[in-house]
DNA sequence: GCCAACGTTGGC
DNA sequence: GCCAACGTTGGC
């Protein structure tokens, strides 16, 4: 099982707009990092979705449905995406300034490249936001 | 709206 | 292959 943290503008895809679909493609992502991450996601793995722009803050869970393949909304055919679908919102939102806050997430990749739209957690750093999200 | 971080492009 | 210019992301 790995953890991971996805972003997305909620004026675009939000989380209320994942559970409503029930399942969605994750596409769009243009980045090589980024998508080395997502080809490395398997079925099952949990994660945290993160509102960019607006709200700057973690709002829940997700589960990754369907493993890396062809980006549906890429024409060049050298794009993937996976599919997630929703898991758990949370009952209340952990903020980026709790986290950049919390010496326990200080090594977190998102905090340290903030510009990287789907990056790994440790299993603790998954944990702790959860925990977060239940004070 | 500004700006820092950082990825990409293109000239050499 | 280097690096300056430029575009985009995302927090503030």
């Amino acid at each position: 099982m790995n953890y991971w943290l996805m972003k997305s503008e909620p004026d675009v895809f939000s989380y209320d707009d994942l559970v409503e679909k029930g399942k969605a493609e994750w596409d769009g992502v243009r980045n090589h990092a980024a998508q080395n991450n997502m080809k490395a996601m398997k079925k099952g793995d949990l994660s945290i979705f993160y509102h960019s722009n607006i709200g700057v803050e973690a709002v829940g869970i997700m589960q990754i449905v369907e493993e890396a393949a062809p980006d549906s909304t890429d024409e060049t055919g050298k794009w993937i995406a996976v599919h997630v679908g929703p898991k758990e919102k949370f009952e209340k939102p952990v903020t980026l300034k709790t986290m950049k806050a919390d010496p326990a997430l200080a090594e977190m990749v998102m905090i340290r490249q903030s510009r990287l739209s789907v990056s790994p957690l440790t299993e603790a750093e998954f944990k702790h936001i959860i925990s977060l999200s239940k004070a």
